[in-house]
RNA sequence: GGCGGUAUAGCCAAGUGGUAAGGCAGAGGUCUGCAAAACCUUUACCACCGGUUCGAAUCCGGUUACCGCCUCCA
């Protein structure tokens, strides 16, 4: 089965082809880095390394791009608020990305490029649009006509002209056209500069993304993402740039993400309503965080509350403790390795089905509904009499490898109890044997004041942290 | 003004022509010394109006509400 895809581009959903068989191209916009992340900028990262793992699991060779913009007008003024060099805040920031992403279970980019270290082939990305008559410069300031090429418009949908009579774009005294947007920006006095054909200065927004997907991918990429807001102007402005230089077309789909509300309301600065990734990592299981956002589609909105977050966490420990209680069953299970053809066959059909609903644009709702399926017939196969070794493990397979693909990883908590502790699990054992119920319920009671909740079941005792 | 999105049970959320997946919460039951975990059963006039169709949450037209982009905010 191939992947199917929604190609903002289109309209539709296509089938997925890549340009060079087996492989996948892809360039996802990364984060201004002028301060820490907010979970609106987790989303992309979230989904769109979740596209990510897919591919890589369906065998594609990914060649992953996600850039940081490191230097523009918030950065150098956020810079010289907290007195820092230019360079040693976008460090620093860039390393906070980092590590947010990574607690999310995102994986490093196979490229992550930086504006200032890709500045010779943006200027000659530049002075190749000037060539071609796109571009023009004006006072050590250059811009890009989008009414010189043809297709300004196709990825949003814009209307050249009914832009125009938007009206709320300025015309700058040195543009010749209001719709003209910066590829280079005159430095202004004492402000960080590269030195360039048309002076001292620093590229606009737009050009760094097509230089660096030209550098790192190639001039036509498969797949290039991002969030919603950045299909107008941004996206399309690199549509503009790229074709009108490389004569060919830049990216053969395009994905964008939903936005995400905080309560309901939009996230701004303005309604105080802002959540920094980082925050909310310290006070939830960042797990429970790439779940919630897998649990909407990433074309739809999502609302971000307090609440979901925890019926998202109650939802996911359903499934991991599913996987917990499969482990605990294999110290009764038999090891035998006769035929069970008949779970095999129902548990291989679970992957199948995960793989359907990926297949469909990245389904992730639907195929985390394939893995309640799952963890529930683990659990009635649990309530047999008797396991079988094997099909316990293949259910742990499953359960691993599915979640995997979305990112959350099972097996990086194996932890063992202190001695003390199982001294008392043992005692409590005892008690109950000798029906000391009023003693086997202290101690319960005891563990759980220290996070560790017991449970009995048929094959002894059960134990998990809460 | 232009472009686009969303409206499905108490909450969240799939579903793009054949009479509503899944999770959370709730109710009842089974199991258990009790609990926990689990299993079974149970909970929907699909925003509104009209149209197409044998048949629509799903297609078309209209209405309402909320939201986004058109301002270097994912």
């Amino acid at each position: 089965m191939s992947i199917k895809l929604f190609n903002t581009l289109t309209r539709e959903k296509e089938n997925f082809k890549p340009i060079e068989s087996g492989k996948l191209k892809m360039y996802v916009c990364g984060p201004t880095v002028y301060n820490y992340i907010h979970i609106g900028n987790a989303r992309p990262a979230i989904v769109f390394d979740t596209v990510r793992r897919y591919f890589e699991y369906k065998g594609y060779e990914v060649d992953y791009v996600l850039n940081f913009t490191d230097v523009d007008d918030k950065i150098i003024q956020a810079a010289e608020e907290s007195g820092e060099d230019v360079r040693t805040l976008a460090d620093r920031f860039i390393d906070a990305y980092l590590a947010d992403v990574q607690a999310l279970g995102v994986k490093r980019a196979t490229y992550h490029p930086r504006v200032t270290e890709t500045m010779d082939e943006i200027i000659d990305f530049i002075q190749g649009l000037v060539d071609k008559g796109y571009a023009y410069e004006v006072e050590g300031d250059v811009y890009f006509k989008p009414r010189s090429f043809e297709g300004y418009g196709k990825l949003s949908q814009q209307s050249i002209d009914e832009l125009r009579v938007g009206a709320r774009i300025q015309v700058g005294e040195k543009k010749d056209d209001p719709l003209d947007f910066a590829l280079w920006k005159r430095a202004k006095d004492g402000e960080v500069a590269w030195d360039s054909p048309w002076g001292d200065g620093r590229p606009g927004w737009h050009i760094e993304c097509s230089a660096m997907a030209k550098k790192y991918l190639g001039e036509t990429i498969d797949i290039h993402a991002g969030g919603q807001d950045l299909t107008f102007p941004h996206h399309e402005n690199e549509i503009a740039q790229s074709e009108s230089m490389n004569d060919q077309p830049f990216a053969n789909y395009w994905m964008h993400n939903g936005y995400i509300n905080i309560d309901n309301e939009k996230m701004s600065k303005s309604l105080g309503n802002f959540v920094l990734t980082k925050d909310l990592i310290d006070q939830h299981d960042p797990q429970v965080l790439r779940f919630f956002m897998l649990s909407v589609h990433y074309r739809h909105p999502i609302n971000f509350t307090e609440e979901l977050l925890d019926s998202a966490k109650i939802s996911l420990e359903r499934i991991k403790t599913a996987y917990h209680n499969l482990e605990h069953r294999k110290q009764t299970s038999m090891n035998l390795v006769d035929s069970q053809e008949e779970w095999l066959a129902k548990i291989k059909q679970f992957t199948l089905d995960f793989e359907k609903e990926m297949d469909d644009d990245f389904n992730t709702a639907n195929a985390i509904s394939v893995l309640f399926d799952l963890a529930k017939e683990a659990n009635i196969y649990l309530a047999e009499e008797q396991t079988h070794t094997s099909i316990l493990e293949a259910f742990q397979d499953t359960i691993v490898t599915l979640l995997g693909i979305l990112g959350i990883d099972l097996e990086e908590e194996q932890e063992l109890l202190d001695e003390e502790i199982e001294v008392l699990i043992e005692e409590r054992n005892e008690a109950r044997k000798n029906k000391d119920y009023q003693r086997a319920d202290e101690i319960r009671d005891l563990l759980k004041d220290k996070s560790i909740i017991l449970e009995d079941t048929a094959q002894g005792v059960r134990w998990k942290r809460g």
